[in-house]
Order: C-alpha cells, then sequence, then structure tokens
DNA sequence: AACTGTTATGTTTGCGTAAACATTCGGTGG
DNA sequence: CCACCGAATGTTTACGCAAACATAACAGTT
C-alpha cells in the first residue's frame, strides 16, 4: 500500500475534525470565503457558496467554537450556579434558563456547589471565572455571595434569581411579599382568627422573606402573631412540625412556606384526627405539579418559575450586549391557586 | 491630560482581561512562565512562581479558556441532552453529573430539546455539534436516536442514560426489570393473588420495560395479568386511574411506575374509602424525597439516580480519555423500601 | 579546561477563525 | 481609452495559550 503523497496529515488519522482551510481545499476557494459562508456574510457568488456548502457537507464541517470564541471574544454561554437541583423550583428555573437561552443562541453551563460554605462558593465562582461564560445567573441563597464576589472575574455580568443582592448585581425574584399577603388575607377572609406559619430554614432568604411578609400581614390586620414553626423545606420536616401544630386547639389554620412541607403536614393532621379544611385551614407555596393531588388537593400560592428563568436569560443577556452592569430587582408576580385544603373557619366562640 | 506614551492600548479600555502577556510583563518573565506557573508545571523557581503569582493577582488574569481549547484540542466540557427536566430523575441525574463531572475539571453544558420530535433532536444534535463538547449523555427516550445520529459529529463520545439505545452507544440504564421483579414479589409475598400494574405512558423506554418486566414477573410466578391502566407519569393521571382501579373489587395490589402516579392513587383510593394498605396495596417506583411522606408513606423501588448520573460522567470521560467509543450496557441497581403503602392481602374465598 | 547534565528560563510556532486590508476583474462614464 | 467603481475573492494578521524547541547558567566529572 502506497501512501498517497498529497495527504500530509499525520500517520493518518481521520478522526480529527475538518477546518476551514480543509474545506477551502475542497471548495477551491480561500478560508475567508469559507467564514463567509458559514457566518451567511454577503458578497459570496451563489455558484461558489453552493460549492462551499457542498465541500462542507462532504467534510462534515463544523466550526470550531473555541476558535470562533478565540477570535469574537465572547463565548455565547451563560453559567448558572446553584447550590442544588433539588428543589422543584430551582429545577424548573434552569429548564426556563436553558430554553431562553438555546433560543438566543447561548449555550448554558451548570456549576453546582454542593456545600454552601465561603470556600465552596468562592471556588465555585473562580471556575466559573476561568470557564467559557458571558454571564452568571445564581439561583442559590447570597448570604456568601459578598466575599465571593470579589474572585469573580469583572466582564462577567451576573443576574442573581430568587435572592437578595441588594444593589449589587440585578436580581429577578419572585413576588414573595404579595405571595405571602396573599395567601393571608385568603385565610383571613374565611373567617380564620391569625394564621399560622410553617417556615422554611431561616438560612433561606426566600423562607425569611415569607415569614416577614406573613408577620407584616397579620399585623397590619391587628391579628395576633402565633409562635413560629420551622421546617427545612421537606414533606418530612412538615410531618414533624404538624404533629406539633395538631397539639394547638386553637390552630385552624397554617401558611406553609413551600407545598412540600404542606403534603408532610397535610399528613400529620390526618393522623391526630384534624380534618382539612373543616378543622383546620392549610395553604402552601410554589404549586409544585403534584399539589393538585395532594389529599386533599393544596391550595398554595402559584410561582412562575418559567418566567423568572426567562426574564434571568434576558437580563443577563441584556447585560451582555450593553457590556454595562444592570441593578435592581425585577419581581414576578404570583397567583392564588385556591382548591380544597381550605375553608371557613369553623364558627367558635369570642 | 497627557496621555502616557507608555500604554499602547487602544483608547484606554480597562475593562478587557489580562492574557499571559501582560502577566509576563509585569512580572518581568516570558509568557511561557506564565503558562507554566498557570498549570502548575515545574521547573519554576519558587521566587519566579511568587513574583508571576503576583503579577497574576494583580492584574486579576483569568486564563481564557477559549485560547486553551483551541490550543489543547478539547473542551473539558460534557453536554446533557434532555427533552425536560421536569422529573426527579432526569434532575437528580442531572445534578449527579454535573457535581461528578466538575470533580473531574469538566463543565456541563445543558441542551434541553422541548419538543421531542424528530427535527428537535436534530437540531439538539446539531447544535452540540457546534458546541464545545467533547462528550454527550442523552437523557431521554431514544426511539429517534438512530435518525438523529448522523448528524453528530463523529468525534464526540455518546452515552445514553436510562434508555435503550442498543449497541450504538454505551448505555447506563437503571435496572428496571430487577426493580420491578422486586416489587411484584413482594406484592405477591403478602398474600395477594396478582398485581394490578398503572404504567407510564407509552412513548417512554422505561415505562415500557417496567410494564414488560411487570407481566413476566407475573407469568413467571403463574398469576393472571390484569388489564393495563395507563397514566402519563403525572399525580394527576395517577388519580383518574385511581379512579377506576378502586372500581375493581377484586383489585388488592397495584405496582405503580412511579411515586408521583402512586400519590394520585392513594388519594382516589382514600376518597372512595378504599383503605391502604388494609384493602389495596400499592408500590411505587423512584423513591422520590416525599414519597416517605405520603399518607401512608410509599413503599417503592429505589432508583439510585446518583450513581446513574456517576456512571454516565465515568463512561463518557473513558470514552474521552481512550479517544475510543464504549458499548453495552451498565445496569444500576434498585433497592425495595418497604413503608407503609403494603401489607398482607385480606383473607378471601378461594 | 573541556565535557556533561540539570535546572530555569526564553523563543518560535500554530491551533481555527474572522476582521482588516489587498487584489482581481468586468463593467461605466468622462 | 483610461480612470474609476463595486462585486467577488484572496492574503495577512492577531486572538491567548502551550507544545516543541532553544538557550543560558551553573555544578559536577573527568
Amino acid at each position: 500500500m502506497t501512501t498517497k503523497e498529497g495527504a500530509p496529515q499525520h500517520g493518518g488519522r481521520r478522526t480529527q475534525n475538518a477546518s476551514m482551510a480543509d474545506v477551502a481545499r475542497v471548495a477551491g476557494v480561500s478560508s475567508q470565503t469559507v467564514s463567509r459562508v458559514s457566518n451567511g456574510f454577503p458578497g459570496v457568488n451563489d455558484e461558489t457558496r453552493e460549492r462551499v456548502l457542498a465541500a462542507m457537507k462532504e467534510l462534515g464541517y463544523r466550526p470550531n467554537s473555541a476558535a470562533r470564541a478565540l477570535k469574537r471574544g465572547d463565548f455565547r454561554t451563560i453559567g448558572v450556579i446553584t447550590f442544588t437541583l433539588s428543589t422543584t423550583g430551582n429545577m424548573r428555573t434552569l429548564e426556563a434558563i436553558a430554553t431562553s437561552a438555546a433560543q438566543e443562541g447561548y449555550a448554558v453551563t451548570l456549576l453546582p456547589v454542593a456545600v454552601p460554605t465561603q470556600d465552596e462558593v468562592r471556588g465555585a465562582f473562580s471556575r466559573l471565572g476561568e470557564l467559557a461564560v458571558d454571564a452568571v445567573i445564581v439561583i442559590m441563597e447570597v448570604h456568601l455571595l459578598d466575599s465571593a464576589r470579589l474572585s469573580l472575574p469583572p466582564h462577567v455580568k451576573v443576574v442573581v434569581a430568587d435572592s437578595d443582592a441588594g444593589d449589587r448585581y440585578a436580581v429577578v425574584d419572585t413576588d414573595q411579599a404579595g405571595g405571602t399577603r396573599d395567601a393571608v388575607r385568603h385565610l383571613l377572609e374565611l373567617g380564620h382568627r391569625t394564621v399560622w406559619h410553617l417556615a422554611g430554614p431561616s438560612e433561606s432568604y426566600a423562607a425569611q422573606r415569607r415569614t416577614d411578609a406573613w408577620r407584616t400581614a397579620l399585623e397590619a390586620a391587628g391579628r395576633a402573631v402565633p409562635p413560629l414553626v420551622r421546617g427545612d423545606w421537606s414533606a418530612e420536616s412538615g410531618y414533624r412540625a404538624g404533629l406539633r401544630l395538631a397539639e394547638q386547639a386553637d390552630c385552624t389554620a397554617v401558611f406553609a412556606a413551600n407545598d412540600q412541607m404542606a403534603l408532610g403536614l397535610l399528613r400529620a393532621l390526618d393522623e391526630r384526627g384534624r380534618r382539612v379544611p373543616e378543622d383546620v385551614s392549610v395553604i402552601g407555596f410554589d404549586d409544585i405539579p403534584d399539589s393538585g393531588s395532594y389529599p386533599p388537593p393544596l391550595t398554595t400560592v402559584h410561582q412562575d418559575f418559567a418566567e423568572v428563568g426567562r426574564r434571568c436569560v434576558q437580563s443577563a443577556l441584556r447585560q451582555v450586549r450593553e457590556s454595562e452592569p444592570e441593578h435592581g430587582t425585577t419581581l414576578v408576580p404570583t397567583r392564588l391557586v385556591v382548591r380544597e385544603s381550605t375553608g371557613r373557619a369553623a364558627p367558635r366562640r369570642g
């Protein structure tokens, strides 16, 4: 077998990708013309264009995005930092981000931070700095962001989702306060004298704001503020809290900070013979897909995670394109979904 | 204000990133030495190294990953194709993938496919071809993979998660058959004469294999195979199916193809006065976090999504490093988690 | 003193692309 | 008939990095 002299490639490797130069050679044009065709630029004869396209197809040519990024100076990629994907909210937000970004021709790179320690976060940001991203969307609590931001490369734009970052970064957040207000008001309008609250973990800003808003709403209505009961977002913690709440004879209405805790709560109440909604009304937050099938179907505050994700991408790309950071908070409204877990308070003395 | 002659930069832009050359200039060394320090290579004097590190810090230097990728010929990135993230399984798998990949120094790029049409999938693959990925993990049904694969660039390695891709690609799958067998056996051992099945959507390979295994297990035990009841994975569909199953007086045991449908099923049975587990035993599949708090806590088949994710990454990186494709299927075992939704069959005539 | 090897550093080169600049060529108006 | 134009195409260059290949300085060995 004689090796053809015309193939100067090292050792006959055929797995390598074709480059513009290869296409140019096959099509009998310069690589610049290939570039023009590849990017859909004008000023190329139709016949030539056809020839180039044919060559591309023949060689299975794909633009090398690394070279492209190097030349252009941007990556067409958005990074996403999360603590966990294991919550419906984060996941749905992420999905919306990925979809919106794809529509804009941007890829999404994931950067999970296993443990929310300062070092972990700093590490994540530092890795992101080396990563090929033009913007970062942070879906997590940001207690730690202040110190961590030092290692953020200056040209990377930041959007913080569903959290609180002061004026430092652009923030897209669900209207936690509004949703909570609606929930509390709904229960009060049903005749309940006050509303108990099954809160999320204290480290969570979202939980914190729901708790604050709950307290504010009660105080604004001139109602007593019952002691706080705290869970950790999990159904299991909701169950444990529910066992305690079931003992409170004067507890007729509970606002759970998320649907999963409400699920556990419902079970605990059922076990203790407290009927929902006849004896106790329960309202959740999130409107996860399952909540319509809880026993009973859960009244809850619907969050539009998809919209949050979309707006995150919008803000990120706006910042990239105008190459200057944004500030301020965008609030995504919630919607009260009334199902069967809330009802009129039983008539009582007083 | 006189412009210093020493700064040849165009127009005084200071937002640009520092390059190795900049660092080299500040540290008074060659850029190659900066490269060595940057990559932790030996053969650099400690004092020099310190000087370079100081210069890096001063300038906020970050390696440009595009240039790096271009030079090295790989991207240190894994792409993930999914139809949806809105299932616990996909999400947890994705999270494990991201974590494992990060540990190996790989980033994960997400590529959602909104609608599972052939064109969409083809488009996704084609976009991935242009994207900066060394390997692709596909988390989805692969009915459409055959035709779509044509547009996969030849050097990209593929792993298919939780699906069926024949011998074409490496496959990492949960042991659906084993888990189903365990579930059916568990119910039969409790004295149930047969087991009904609330199946997932027919388009899903996972659903299909659970259904097949259920039928096989029953036939192997010489039991009657009841008519199939089908849902779409959602709790709501489980509820609707449950209303029908509640009418079947001879139905004492149900194997639901996932936990969410089991949730709806439980509610339907409860509404119709069929007690669980006294009248009907229910078993699920997945062991999602909430299932321990269902009313009653659900007996289910635990899937180790994290392990699936890890093995996907392992396989992907093995392929990348050995630069040759893998074939064959890796099965990740399941584990039966017995809780309170299954119990002994009520004694009956016959 | 002439060799050899080791360590620390510098120089050249090219990865694939696309902007900027150059060239060619068939017209068109003066 | 030539200067000029615009359309089509080619050539050069630089993006930032790191492999490959120098070179330089110095400590031992003979």
